[in-house]
Parts: structure tokens; C-alpha cells; sequence
DNA sequence: CTGTTAGCGCTTTCAC
DNA sequence: GTGAAAGCGCTAACAG
């Protein structure tokens, strides 16, 4: 019945019923554990080894509620569907797991009365900062500066900007393409990009253009607008290549574009990179790798967006006060067969 | 002065300071918030705008401690970059974000020690459970069965027969993707196949194989194994044209194989889905809806994986014991053009 | 219907 | 170097 006598309770051990078996007292028992008081030697070991016969892992609710603090931080995210999200999201894991802070994930599903109930449980949990992840470069909705902590906003920012958003630079990333496109020799270039109620459009077409003024040239034409398809690609080159037979550079606005672009041009006997080069957008591994030729394209570095964010809640969480701003992250080249040879 | 004594502490208001600003004790409170409790309207209606003004939320910290139980449950996940992973993720998230349960997410990165750590931190928090997510369908390590929670596997089934594990039924896909192909009236079948060193390989070959002796069908050949790429679709089609013309249908193991083999059936002559029908495996979207023709594909249903994982949980947390098992989860057929007209 | 009391598991003064 | 006691915020008996 010993056993009993030390285990009375069902589940986990306590730290008294380590002290017990240690023959010594809870706070000598807690110095022991956590190492930030003195304790014997002799006494430590006993305590030590009392903690490993029963399998003891330290009941955190406890300390967070002595600490006030949880060590947790709230992904609030607005649909992992979209692939966009999940980058972000392993880039903000990443960097909070080498740490001790631990991610409570949500998923709101694009739904707005869901979000404001994750949003209470996060609170109610009392995680120690959030980090709310939108699945388009749009901007959403503040979740307002009545919180008690931290928010940061990643991939999309938010509506307002007394808050704090990780965003990818988009600008800098048409400008990119656009760079690389003049740097191979390309002069007569066009602009072929997505659905124009997207920032993300938007954004790419002002850097394009940006690029091409910077360089003294005119674009071919004003940048075209249409969706995120295969099927826009395709026929983009068909209006292009009538009207503009000259074209020799193509600047897609997504690698789904850019494949639609890249059959279109085939189909046409143009051959890329030769007589026109194309540069994709997102690095879609599946798409960009495999498309033939290889297809060069804009890397928005997404990791890097959610691993920033993370970094934001993990200084203001230490007590630096957030700066509020939208911080777009810096984008890179990874070129491939489809630009030059 | 009289904020002050209401609000002493910086951090968010106490169950305390409610009561107080209400005018009656804690344990008041505490009954006409949960609501678990007879109280006085009148005095309800006090404490809820106390609260309100307060801007009160139960600390769960508290909450947690007094009922041994927190309402979480961990998400082991081995690599979140893997494609796989994700919708399983999901599943699980929406089956318990639906209830009021939230999710740890721990990403080890395929890394064992790490996992180790996340797993101690997880018990640490006392999660209520813990659902292990894999991210290929080779058996992984069993985190073994000393542990105070349910554990259940997700995709990657567990090395011990134990452990329950939620899996996709990759035997029952492979079958399924040869009697659609024999239902559309193909004859002379072939199977190509990734990575033999995957289970996901053997399996669906396995069920490839025992489609076609139902139907009293000889194989055109056994079964081609290579990796997962387009290249070696193309490939395999190219040796397959070589010693058997006469084929009229192919298995493919996953949608990229099957992409390189549509590529290749083009470039030799052929016409999908008149002269060969071509089926893939994972209804990878951006794979299978772009290809021309559509790539008719089985789908595996992974978000099913992860619900059916958090069921599980759930059930176990309940008090229903888990029954050791390996549960493959049935996968479906989606049909476009790559198979019949 | 309301308040007082005890205690969840832990860390931390403060005596000894 | 060690232990007794207080208390983090909350809920569940039990009295009143």
C-alpha cells in the first residue's frame, strides 16, 4: 500500500508526491527541479531521481498561473486551404519551436464570427501574443488595439495602420522580374498578371512599371488583368501576340500564368527563351520545375514572412513596444530554363 | 483613485475585480458567468456588465489547474512542409475547433530529438491527447504506450500494432483506380509506380494487383516501380510502348507520374482517352485539373484522416478506450477526361 | 440566493 | 541548505 500512499491521485505526478518520495519538502523539491535556487548536491540527485521513478513532468497551467505568463502565442489563421498560408505558418512555427513558446493554432475558416470566437479562446488562454495570417496580400480587418497583447499581422496586413503587418514585397518583386527580364536583353516586354482586385496584382504591375520607367523604356502596353489561370495565360498570348507580334519579354503575373504562357507561346512556334523570355511569380515547385522549359519565377520567401512575424511578438512579448508599420519582406530570383539559356 | 483600487494589476481583470466592482463575492461571480449555478437575475445582470466593462475573460490557466484537464490537444506533425500533411492538419483542426478544444501545433522537422522535446513540452501543457501526424504511409516509431494521454496516428500509421492509427486505404485506391479503368472497358493495364520504398507504393500496387485477378485479368506486366516524378512517367511509358503496344490503360502512382506519362502518350502518337485511359493518384489539384486532358485521379480524402484522428481523440478523452487498430479511411474516385469520354 | 472556505500544483519570499 | 506559508485565479462544496 506504499504505492498507494504516493500515488494517490489517477493522473500525472506532482511535485509533492515527488517531495515524498525524496523525503523532502515541496520547495526544496521545486529548487531541485527547476535549478535556479541552491540545493544540496546529495539532496538534488535524490530529488532528481524521485522525479524520474515517477515519470514527473512539471504541470505548466501551474506555472502559468503563477507567472502570468503562458509561453503560448495564437496562430489565428484564415483558411489553411490556401497554400499561401502554409509557409507563413511553418516559417512562424519554426521560429518560435527553437524557442520554448508553443503555437495554438486556429483556423477560421474565412469566417469572421469564427475568428472573433478563436480569438476569445486565445485570450481566455492567455496566450502571451497573436499572429493573424490572411490568406491574400489584401488588407483585413484590425482585430483592433484593445488587446492585451501583442498582434501581428502576416501575408495580409491589416486595415489599419496603427498595427503591425509582415507583408511580401510585392513591388519589389514585379520590379524583380521586370530587372532580370531587361538584364537578359529583353526590351519589348509585357505585363500579363491576375485578377485586378487582388493588392497582390496591383502591386506587381506598379513594380513592373517601375522597372521599366527606371530604364527609360515604355512597356509594350499597359499590364493586362484577368485571373490566376492557366486559361488566362493562354489566351493573353493569343491578344498579344496580335497585337504585338514585337514581344520578347513576358512578365506573368503567377506560375500559373506563366504556364498557360508558356503553352500558348509553344503552341504559337516561339520558342522560349530564344525568341521570348518568361519569368513566373510564387515559385510553385510543382509548377515552376516541371514546366518545360524550367520556369524562372519570383520566390516571395514566405518562411521568412511568418519567421519575421514571429519575431515581432517574440520582442514586443520581451517588452519592446511594436512599431507599427507594414514591413514587406524582401523577395528573390530563382531562375530557371524559361528566361535565358 | 478609485481605479486604482478596482484595477491594481496590469495584466487582464481578475474574476475578483469583477466581483468586487459588482458588488458581490467571487464565488457569485464565478455562478452567474459560468451559469452553471442558480443566481439572482438582478444580480447576474450586475456581474455580466462588470465583466463587460472589465473586459473580463476567464483566465483558463486557472480553470485548467482546478480541472486537470485543458482542452487542448498536441499536433505532433513531422515535417510541415510536406503536401500531405496539411489537409490532415485541417481535418483535425476543424473537427475539434468545431467543439472547443484548440490544437498544439509542433512541427519536429524530421528531426527524432526534436520531436522528443515537443513531446515533453506537450505533456507539460497536459494536453488532453495527441495525434501524430506522419508524413509519408510508412509505419513511423511508436512514441510508445507509458504515456498519460491518448495517442493516435495520423497518415503514418504506428510500428506497433498497439497504437491506433488512421490511414489512408491505399490498397483499396490502387483497386479502385483499376476497376474504373476496366469499367470503362480497358483491357491491357499497366501499373507505374513511384518509389518502391514507400509503403504508399506497395500498397496501391497490391490493390492494382488484386483488381485485375478479380477480373480474372492477367496484368499487362508487373508492376513498374521508379520514383515520383513526371520524368520517370515519360520514361516508363517509353518502355512500355517498346515491349507492350497494346496497352489501352495505365495506373499511374501519383498525379506527377501521371502527368509525365499523359506528356509522353502525346508526344508517341497517342490519344487520352481514346487510344489509352490514364488515372493518377492524390487529386492534386493544380496537377490534375490543369493537364490536358484532366487528369481523372483518386483522392484520398486526407482531411477525412485527420477528423476521423481527432474523433478518436476525442472519444478517448471521453473515456472510451482506444481500440488498437490500423483504420484505413476510404478514398474516392474523380473523374475528368483522361479516362472516358 | 449568496458568501465563506478550501484547494487545484507550483514558485517564492522569509525564517530557521 | 531547507522548510513553512502565502498566493497565482478560479470553482465546488458547504453554510448561512
Amino acid at each position: 500500500m506504499t504505492e498507494t500512499q504516493i500515488r494517490p491521485s489517477t493522473g500525472p505526478a506532482t511535485l509533492a508526491e515527488v517531495a515524498r518520495l525524496a523525503g523532502v519538502s515541496v520547495a526544496t523539491a521545486s529548487k531541485a527541479l527547476t535549478g535556479r535556487h541552491h540545493v544540496a548536491p546529495a539532496t538534488r540527485q535524490r530529488v532528481l531521481a524521485a522525479a524520474e521513478k515517477l515519470a514527473f513532468t512539471p504541470n505548466q497551467s501551474a506555472r502559468n498561473l503563477l507567472e502570468g505568463r503562458t509561453g503560448t502565442v495564437g496562430l489565428l489563421a484564415s483558411d489553411l486551404e490556401g497554400r499561401f498560408m502554409i509557409p507563413v505558418l511553418a516559417g512562424a512555427e519554426d521560429a518560435f519551436g527553437t524557442g520554448s513558446v508553443n503555437v495554438i493554432l486556429c483556423d477560421a475558416r474565412g469566417d469572421a464570427v469564427r475568428e472573433q470566437h478563436h480569438l476569445k479562446a486565445l485570450l481566455n488562454r492567455r496566450v502571451d501574443g497573436i499572429i493573424v495570417v490572411g490568406d491574400s496580400t489584401n488588407p483585413r480587418p484590425s482585430l483592433g488595439h484593445r488587446l492585451p497583447v501583442p498582434v501581428v499581422y502576416a501575408y495580409a496586413p491589416s486595415d489599419d495602420a496603427a498595427d503591425v503587418s509582415i507583408v511580401p514585397d510585392n513591388v519589389a518583386g514585379g520590379r524583380l522580374a521586370v530587372d532580370h527580364l531587361l538584364a537578359v536583353g529583353r526590351r519589348s516586354i509585357a505585363h500579363v498578371s491576375g485578377d485586378p482586385a487582388y493588392a497582390a496584382a496591383q502591386d506587381r504591375a506598379r513594380g513592373f512599371l517601375a522597372g521599366m520607367e527606371s530604364a527609360g523604356l515604355d512597356p509594350l502596353l499597359q499590364p493586362l488583368f484577368g485571373d490566376w489561370s492557366e486559361r488566362w495565360g493562354r489566351d493573353a498570348v493569343s491578344l498579344l501576340l496580335r497585337s504585338h507580334p514585337e514581344v520578347d519579354g513576358i512578365v506573368a503575373g503567377s506560375d500559373q500564368i506563366a504556364r498557360g504562357v508558356l503553352d500558348a507561346l509553344r503552341e504559337a512556334g516561339k520558342i522560349v527563351p530564344d525568341d521570348v523570355s518568361v519569368i513566373g511569380y510564387d515559385n510553385w515547385e510543382v509548377l515552376a520545375a516541371t514546366s518545360r522549359p524550367g520556369l524562372t519565377s519570383i520566390d516571395a520567401n514566405l518562411e521568412q514572412v511568418g519567421r519575421v512575424a514571429a519575431m515581432r511578438v517574440f520582442e514586443a512579448i520581451a517588452g519592446t513596444a511594436l512599431a507599427p508599420a507594414v514591413e514587406p519582406q524582401p523577395v528573390n530570383l530563382v531562375m530557371r530554363a524559361s528566361t535565358i539559356h
